[in-house]
DNA sequence: CTGTTAGCGCCTTCAG
DNA sequence: CTGAAGGCGCTAACAG
């Protein structure tokens, strides 16, 4: 079903069809060629080619969504709030996992390159984003970071992160506790500086000292939490709490707590940065720092999308400010 | 940077650059030729357009996949699943929320209409996805529906439902339970009704009658769990285990009963469909059966993107039996 | 063996 | 107020 196909049956040009189909304002046509246009398309139930419109209008209307698992339900937070905005946009989004990125032959890599996506918004920090990345900038594919700055022209976008581990810090000074380790996430990625700033000078500010040994970096996977915890704790026996700067990090830390006999938050205090539902169902429930992940989500997608939105800039998602969630899983210092 | 820039750029003519990008076999060419050409094309980082490619073939590389919930782990791994093979078979997957149909302007709904994805994978039972599927259906996309057939032309994946519920039943009888309740998915869906047969098929063999009030259908959210689960205790006082057809929605009932002061498993024991990382970690660790949720969204993938696939079938996963993990939210009764 | 040509389906001037 | 025509970038068939 083309739009020559519909004319023919309307009984009128290729042209009129296209502005029809299009509300071309400007188009001043007798009310009732209209009707027969107009009924045309609906029976023979036309809808115009995708391709065709991309090829002409040099935009797709899809975006380009790279993040590092989507089964991380704070990543999934992300893409929800990045659907949500696509979607009052009027565009579609493309997800891949960064694990999928190192295929050579990968779709997504020619979409970038090839013109198919009107923008990318990469979660960065992972191994094979240099790669999309690289693609993406030499072909100029409007591009926003998410979190982490990366060497290159694009949008970075930000959350509150010193504020929200000088939040959870100043609750656990607050509570007693004074020797306050840190369960990181990468060491080279922007936000686990800013954090890591957050912590420290929350400390500072208290008269606390820190000494290098009660911070550690690991991956935010459960597996990853419970070693690096159990890491931190061995080398800091006098460490009463511990701030997590990932959810599922501090799930694993949990365990780790656990697996020695010890008690959360008899033993040791846990303080997680990012909240999700499921932190009130686990075995301890777990005290955090909700971000706007949703937001951030929602703002990526309207920054990659405003043709305004210059390339390097920086965009801190402060709608809502951290707000710290007390559950369970922090309390004051036994010893 | 254009097919023919390149051609310029070599001094040959279009045709040869795109024998050369497409690796046409049949292209005998002169070996210093070739290599110009391969020069122009890496020096100006030439890449060939998607939209024009995908008009001239027809076929945009693209699938749609549409879930209720990416936030859901549970779907994440079908995703995940969906992933890997698209990335094996050249394709993307762009991914919708189920709720952002219903908007007219959805570039989904475009996108299945005028030919820009290549499949359509759909989770079906949501509200608005008939309105995707009569579009799909008219406009013959090749579509698969994961877990519930609808009335439509569109291949069915199904997971082992009724071999799931039974084996969970199975189990819980065996540790003596005999009044076994049911926290079910939507009435309307498929593969509710598959697993409520596999618990009916395991109580009757095993002699022991269900009345109606022993099953009550929901969401599979945290929140209608626990409502469900609370409605289900209420009526059924007798009942000492309860088999939920979600995970998420199980551990919105483990909330319900100890909001009411009972202990899981002491005062009633529960088993869920689903196996995620996070039921090892909650307040008490869940029993599940675990199903293939990878399988079925790289299954999903390969059906949609398989020419000789007819319309109409049902495939089930099977490649792994549902398998029982036994953690702690089950025991044996204690009345 | 390589180059020319003719559309794929659409939209946007520009004539009529 | 409506129609005709060109071209977006690519590739498959045909000439040279």
């Amino acid at each position: 079903m083309t739009i020559s196909d519909i004319a023919k049956a309307a009984g009128v040009s290729p042209a009129v069809v296209s502005r029809v189909v299009n509300r071309d304002k400007t188009l001043r046509i007798g009310k009732e060629t209209r009707a027969r246009v107009q009924k045309a398309i609906d029976e023979l139930d036309y809808a115009p080619n995708a391709a065709a419109r991309s090829l002409r209008s040099a935009s797709s209307g899809l975006i380009a969504m790279v993040v590092h698992d989507v089964t991380n339900p704070v990543y999934g937070e992300i893409l929800r709030g990045a659907q949500q905005t696509a979607g009052a946009l009027g565009k579609a989004i493309i997800v891949s996992d960064g694990s999928h990125l190192d295929d050579r032959a990968s779709r997504l890599l020619e979409l970038i390159g090839g013109n198919g996506v009107d923008g990318l918004i990469l979660q960065a920090g992972g191994v094979n984003s240099d790669l999309v990345l690289a693609r993406a900038g030499r072909k100029s594919v409007p591009t926003v970071l998410l979190q982490a700055a990366l060497d290159t022209n694009a949008h970075l976008v930000c959350l509150p992160d010193s504020r929200a581990t000088q939040i959870a810090t100043d609750y656990l000074l607050s509570l007693g506790h004074t020797r306050i380790g840190c369960l990181a996430t990468g060491r080279e990625l922007t936000f686990t500086r800013n954090r890591e700033r957050g912590w420290r000078q929350a400390m500072e500010l208290a008269g606390q000292s820190v000494d290098a040994g009660s911070i550690v970096y690991g991956h935010p996977s459960i597996e990853d939490g419970r070693a690096s915890a159990t890491q931190l704790i061995e080398a800091n026996p006098s460490m009463t709490a511990l701030l997590c700067f990932n959810v599922v990090a501090a799930i694993g830390a949990l365990q780790a707590v656990q697996d020695r006999g010890l008690r959360v938050p008899d033993d040791l205090s846990i303080v997680a940065i990012h909240d999700i539902d499921l932190a009130d169902h686990l075995s301890v429930p777990l005290t955090t720092v909700a971000m706007p992940l949703f937001e951030m989500g929602a703002r990526a997608v309207e920054l990659v999308s405003d043709k305004s939105t210059g390339f390097e800039g920086t965009t801190t998602i402060d709608t809502r400010d951290p707000e710290l969630v007390v559950r369970k899983s922090a309390a004051a210092p036994s010893r």
